[in-house]
DNA sequence: GACCGGAGTTAGCCGTAGATAACAACCGAC
DNA sequence: GTCGGTTGTTATCTACGGCTAACTCCGGTC
């Protein structure tokens, strides 16, 4: 085993990337241009590294899979992601919905001392501010099952657990909305035809399209507590 | 005037370095390659650039002074890097004889808004855990009059204001000693032949030369508090 | 005033990680 | 089965910020 170099931010972020991107699957080079916002040429030039470094396995036609040791690196940069936005939400008091990007960038300096002591200052949080789960130290994940909160139907009750990051603006109106991890939400009409949903949150009625509840996700209740 | 690229990591740390070495005076290459750990010509190379930037005005046989924006932007960092190292302890509960490095990464990574956000949690604290002086915003430092503890003829007092950064194992010494800022100190002997040195602190004694002792400062008192 | 040594510079190289342009390979449609 | 578009690759370039080797330049000493 040769001494470990430590990860480039770049291979941080490839890592990341492949693994955000390949739930299961494997991860395209187009994907990858897209999600890290580099040419096509960038990422099959840094897949053959890391490949070559033994982070990820080439599949058919350049896709990429995480090797054992590239899961393990990208669920430590996960683990130091989350436990920073924990940090800059609750202890700065930063808005949940603008702390991805800084989140994003000390990722990859913090030291292992500072996270440490960050991690210990919020007595090891189990969630993000946007109800994401933390890894553990040694990266393992608890497994939930949550449906997209556009895949209910009608009259349905669930509680908001996870807000996939995307666009600043949709989860500022999310936000306003009342649609935060732990909120209990209702269905109160669900069109799927022109994709209009009409839910309830905090006894505040709300109409939206599917599309612009695409990454809300949410934990089915069986009774109905809303009215 | 052009639109500002933000500095690169390097840059900062040049300027920074210059900051530092060339109180009122200009700063040689060869200082700069070894405080940054990089060769002399790395070192021409980049003052060329800096040069070029309007960062730093080279003299005499390459000297480097910094210009007023330089000047302004070293003191960014000066000031970055002393939040940093007081939060790191205060909030953190680190170490301060280990947080240098930790600072030193961190103060070309985290954003303006997280900065203030720490600066805010702490309550704009002016001074760092090793005494000095944190600059305001706009770049301004007090000016102090602080003389070397090893400067006191035997039996003065004074109190110690700030220990400048060097070696770790050398301020833990002074840690273990009660050598931190705000403490008292009284000179019992000091030899200047041999350099030897013995002071009390919070009514211990300690023996030590005038060199182990290079990097404390402090401010005289005129009357021996203590015995 | 010649010479030596240290300080600084010049030239040319390396690795990282991007980019574009041009080519190849594959897939689905017809 | 051929064609077109999508997808990926190769070749080559760029910028940054380091490096070494080999020079020049300058300040003193003898």
């Amino acid at each position: 085993m040769k001494t470990t170099t430590p990860l480039t931010r770049s291979r941080e972020d490839y890592l990341k990337a492949i693994h955000t991107l390949g739930h299961e699957r494997a991860a395209t080079v187009t994907e990858l241009a897209r999600a890290l916002e580099v040419s096509a040429p960038s990422v099959t030039n840094m897949l053959a590294r890391l490949s070559r470094e033994n982070l990820v396995s080439l599949g058919h036609r350049g896709s990429a899979q995480l090797t054992a040791e590239g899961e393990r690196e990208a669920l430590r940069m996960v683990r130091r992601h989350r436990i920073l936005e924990t940090f800059l939400v609750q202890v700065l008091g930063l808005d949940w919905s603008e702390v991805h990007e800084d989140a994003e960038v000390l990722e990859h300096h913090v030291s292992e001392r500072v996270l440490d002591a960050i991690d210990r200052h919020m007595q090891h949080p189990t969630e993000d501010p946007h109800g994401h789960p933390i890894p553990d130290r040694r990266g393992r994940l608890p497994r939930r099952r949550l449906d997209p909160l556009t895949g209910l139907p009608a009259g349905a009750c669930a509680v908001v657990r996870e807000i996939r990051d995307g666009d600043r603006r949709r989860m500022t109106r999310w936000k306003q909305a009342g649609l935060v991890p732990g909120a209990e939400v209702r269905v109160a009409d669900a069109d799927e035809h022109d994709g209009m949903f009409e839910i309830e949150v905090a006894g505040r009625r709300h109409v939206l399209t599917s599309q612009g509840l695409d990454g809300v996700f949410v934990e089915r209740v069986r009774e109905g507590r809303a009215s």
